[in-house]
DNA sequence: TGAATAGTGTCTATTAGACAATATGCT
DNA sequence: AGCATATTGTCTAATAGACACTATTCA
């Protein structure tokens, strides 16, 4: 680098945050997606996000930012950074960075109309990732999805998804939404009620529709998995998932 | 946000990119630093990297450095980049974001002095660890050491680190030196080539100083280890790395 | 009673850890 | 031969997947 030359001064960039907001809501993962009310990509489905303030972290940004557009309190949250997008060309408006944060949340209120974004709404992810989204927000969902997905594989972020109290199927339910896939009941109660710290009961039942009543837990103090729960390309087969799967040929 | 008031205009900031270049000799693992030529922090030693510059993406930026800082080929090397750090304090000069990146690569030749870095050696990660580096350096290097740590239990990045052709020996010396403890020879040598895609063998065979010719390999396509090799608190206790653990109580 | 969901028990296959045993080069 | 390292094999413990079975509630 030249830093020292005399005339040098290097460059400014503007930097933003986007936020990929996850929650479960009728057995499906959604997205938190904006309609974009100005140009570029008028109209285009985009995340919410903004530009960072002076003298605020990206984290505090991302928070201000998660709290605008859900009007949640963001200390029921959970929020991580992702990861930081940079290609030169990806604002037709000029040089913007953006970092990108992946928030994950129990089934939220429906967003009230924000501030600014036109509208908020929640969107199944495979509709989102069918839809052309403004910038490059499709492969910052897709990493985001990704990610996700490989979270709860080692820790024990898939509580954040659930209110408390939850039972044991809700918690599975999380799994099965974000993964794609379903889960034996037994095998999973066995890996999370195992797994010291993940789950504490309540000591309280939850009276299903029909059927046994269910003990209700609380989130544990636990963050990681170890030995993880990963989801095999087993899984999916067995679970009737055949999509990335050859075809089983009988015989 | 306000994006769209009449007289606001988001704030620019400085954009630096830092990398964690992490290579293994003589057994250890080491880290590249220079020291500070300029203030602030001067002399005092820090991650290379510098200002992005218009045009390039942060990754460009990082194999720029990267290329600059040990006159390699980036080529060779892998680079993925681990977050962003943003504290509005972290540089005494004013407000710069950076994205650090981690490198791994072979045994590198010593950088040669570079254009304006002072100095850039290798430092072994236990001594960097311990002295007070520029910045928040410390924290990022912290940062890259556990990530380097964990993509060893979930991918085969691990042989970055080897110069091809290498011996299964080598791949667990790298095992050993990033991670702080011995491995079990067998069982690391079943892991490793059961695992299709991890190694390629070449047929030809290593004379070491001593002992049976060992058998040289390639790196694989593999990218992922699934499932992954862990490092359990077990291996530690086995392998005489007392460090975190309870002592223990004899019958 | 039967439907529906919660929760338990059990068998098996896979994998990891411990470690013995064998192989092959060198001095 | 004896040493050092590579490589193979074997036993055991832990864990996951499959799935049968029992438990509890309500209609």
């Amino acid at each position: 680098m030249s830093a020292e030359d005399t005339q040098w001064e290097p460059p400014l960039v503007t930097v933003t945050v986007d936020l990929v907001i996850f929650t479960v809501r009728d057995g499906a993962l959604h997205v938190l997606l904006i309609d974009r009310g100005i140009e570029p990509y008028l109209k285009y489905p985009a995340l919410p996000g903004g530009y960072i303030d002076k003298g605020e972290t990206l984290e505090e940004a991302a928070l201000r930012e998660l709290h605008q557009e859900t009007s949640l309190d963001a200390r029921t949250l959970h929020l991580e950074q992702l990861r930081a997008y940079s290609d030169p060309q990806r604002d037709p408006r000029g040089r913007v960075i953006t970092v990108a944060y992946l928030a994950l949340g129990p089934d939220l209120p429906l967003p009230v109309g924000g501030s600014d974004a036109a509208a908020a709404y929640w969107a199944p992810v495979s509709d989102a990732l069918a839809r052309q989204l403004a910038f490059d927000h499709a492969a910052i969902l897709r990493d985001g999805l990704e990610h996700a997905r490989s979270q709860l594989e080692h820790t024990t972020v898939a509580a954040a998804f659930c209110t408390e109290p939850f039972t044991i199927s809700d918690l599975r339910h999380i799994y099965e939404a974000v993964w794609g896939f379903k889960l034996d009941p037994s095998n999973f109660r066995r890996k999370v009620t195992r797994t010291d710290g993940f789950l504490e009961p309540t000591g309280q039942h939850h009276l299903p529709q029909t059927g046994r009543p269910a003990l209700l837990y609380r989130r544990g103090k636990a963050a990681t998995l170890s030995p993880p729960l990963l989801r095999t390309s087993q899984a999916s087969i067995l679970n009737g998932n055949l999509t990335d799967q050859p075809p089983f040929e009988g015989p």
